[in-house]
DNA sequence: AGGATGTATTGATCGATATCAGCATCGCCT
DNA sequence: AGGCGATGCTGATATCGATCAATACATCCT
């Protein structure tokens, strides 16, 4: 049914917004391939980044339903995405229920992620949440087939860490470092391996099974 | 329609957790009366608040369509609350599709929250930061009116505020002092008091429309 | 009345992380 | 080849907020 609702494929380079704050009426999209990342700026010049979009991701429901966005996109590598005309999403909800309750239920996981970070960022020191922020995109791209046991590409720049993790790039950096000399993980050239899974498992305090909740209407 | 799927009022004690995590198969409310939160417990045994609930406010919905709750949920102060059986709401998502849609779009706002939490956490002082919470329940009061441009009756304990700032009961005293200080706000004896209004919005870098997007479909 | 408990308040000290500064490396552009 | 911007890395110092400790004041219980 949701194939049915996609449209023309689309690329998008790395760096330029796909969506910006403010804007109204644009599309939502499936990512097919690559990563991109939504944020919001502070007046300061800062910014935080909500969360990473991987592929199979949806990607810019909420603006749609808001009419207006309330965050930006930015694509982090290049970007191929399916373009889903959300008036078309919503008028098969007539003829699919089950399809608002998958829809439903992706939002609802998608916010469980960010709940998550909240906590994250709230309560978990910048050691513990750098482990679990990067364990978390290990069980995210397995379930995706973009990533095993031992690791996985991560395209992400310490800059970008930190604008997620709320921490200054310098700080990623001895967190990093620190990891790699616990010998607990090593994040360089672009690849993530664990080097000691259950030890940053429990360092991060992570739920193995936080996002392999059944999916929609299993039973 | 979503009256139809009201169930038994309840009433729940001050302090006595309505849900908690890992638990199954229970209920979503809608608030009538009250104010309610939900929060993460961490190994440490501190908590992290992902949000408030006041009346009007959906409950629960996220551990519904999981199946088992993620988070725990706590009243405030004594709450009432209607039941909704949640198979009941999902099936009639088939007999009234605009249903589905807005509890996405309430979902979407919930999520919208919990984002704009994460943002302050991560990248606002703690002054900002609490300026930013206690403007947001202004808001939301006020929807239901609950509260007027000029305050608002609070129930919630510095600790409390604490847990959902992510900073120490000691430190939210001192912030609360400050902005007392200069002349933002007072919060005292369960009452909060808009002493500058715009002044508050300039320091919390405040979106006075953030939470009145259009409703669900009003195109 | 007396004690327990919860909350608000303030001071003193400590520690985690930010900020500032500088250097090294690499790929890309001309 | 040379220059330049982006990124990674490290040291020195500053700052925000945590933690510890103590007091005061309620309310509730006995």
């Amino acid at each position: 049914m949701l194939d049915r609702l996609h449209q023309r494929r689309r690329t998008f380079a790395a760096g330029v917004d796909m969506v910006h704050q403010g804007q109204v009426d644009q599309s939502a999209y499936i990512l097919a391939k690559g990563w991109a990342c939504s944020y919001k700026l502070l007046p300061d010049g800062g910014r935080q980044i909500v969360d990473f979009q991987i592929p199979g991701d949806f990607l810019g429901l909420r603006s749609v339903l808001f009419r207006t966005a309330d965050h930006n996109i930015e694509p982090v590598t290049l970007v191929e995405a399916s373009e889903v005309i959300i008036t078309d999403l919503l008028d098969a909800f007539a003829q699919t229920p089950r399809l608002a309750t998958a829809v439903l239920w992706a939002a609802s996981r998608d916010e469980a992620m960010v709940v998550e970070h909240l906590v994250g960022i709230g309560r978990r020191n910048a050691l513990e949440r750098t482990a679990h922020y990067l364990l978390e995109f290990g069980a995210r791209l397995k379930l995706v087939g973009l990533g095993t046991k031992a690791g996985y590409d991560c395209p992400l720049s310490q800059y970008m860490l930190a604008d997620a993790l709320g921490l200054s790039a310098v700080h990623v950096n001895r967190v990093l470092r620190q990891l790699r000399e616990m010998g607990l993980l090593t994040f360089q050239k672009g690849q993530v391996s664990f080097d000691d899974f259950d030890g940053l498992v429990a360092l991060a305090d992570f739920d193995k099974t936080y996002l392999d909740h059944d999916g929609p209407l299993l039973r």
